[in-house]
DNA sequence: GGAGTTTTTGCCATTTTATTGCATTTTTAC
DNA sequence: GTAAAAATGCAATAAAATGGCAAAAACTCC
């Protein structure tokens, strides 16, 4: 995805095209692993370019997930993480109980299970806890 | 479960059986959905008996959790909830985004994926996004 | 059952993560 | 370029969780 690509996104999703949406967009979908709205800053603070606000991080991130461009993963930890909705299979995601580390898995979408009558399913989510490879190396240490 | 076979839990896993403990594990296994510390703390007030402080329902909880007796789960929401890890099969959960439910599902484990290599999988959870049954019917509200 | 030891608790302060209010700035439509 | 609407920055506030420490409770051994 380039950025011509994201201002359409935020555009064609009703919304104004701004330094700070295309910044957090630009930057989760460069990242490897979801991100906490923390990381997020800090990424963009070691970039060249504008940096927003924490506030303003927060709230073009609550507007991207209101628009489905990006979602907010179920986690474990105490921060929230996100990931861009792109066009990606659905995927698994790995947490490790050690390090709090969360990451994309290559995964078959899981079977939906039966839900209690009136209830709507929109979305699966498939997390599996652990121990990452550096974590399981040096637990003892 | 009763309350002796509480205290068992507690002391086979190595802890003092105390009043806070007891009181944190029985409300979570009496509750049909899994619960925040702060729910906990609700409904122990509103209980006859003793009522620890909020911090001490923290560190109850942080004390089962860590010997295996409640598990934290995975969440959308700000607030970490847990359920008893008791006998009970693995189950996946429901998750509301407009109120926020969180509810247990009936569900076969799904299928594990394929881990990194070094990656030790130890838990697998399964989280279903939608609406419940009383969100979609007043949705436009 | 009571003294001695260790663990747990309650209270207060603090941290981390997220939200709200509002004046100023930016974006967009014309 | 101007005007209207939306987004931003900054300060204050809220929500959820954690840390320090003295007092209280649980356990062990007799
Ligand atoms: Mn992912
Ligand atoms: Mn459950
Ligand atoms: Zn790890
Ligand atoms: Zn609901």
């Amino acid at each position: 995805m380039n950025d011509p690509d994201f201002s359409r996104c935020i555009r064609d999703a009703g919304g104004r095209v701004t330094a700070a949406r295309l910044a957090v967009l630009r930057c989760l979908a460069a990242a490897e692993e979801p991100l906490t709205p923390d990381e997020v800053l800090e990424h963009l603070t070691q970039t060249p370019g504008h940096v927003p606000d924490r506030v303003t991080i927060y709230r073009a991130i609550d507007w991207l997930s209101a628009h489905g461009l990006v979602r907010r993963l179920a986690t474990v930890g105490r921060a929230a993480r996100y990931e861009p909705v792109e066009d990606r299979e659905a995927h698994a995601h790995f947490q490790c109980r050690r390090c709090g580390q969360t990451r994309c898995l290559p995964a078959p979408s899981p079977p939906l299970p039966a839900l209690p009558p009136g209830y709507v399913a929109e979305r699966v989510e498939l997390v599996i806890h652990g121990l990452c490879a550096a974590c399981r190396a040096g637990e003892n240490a």
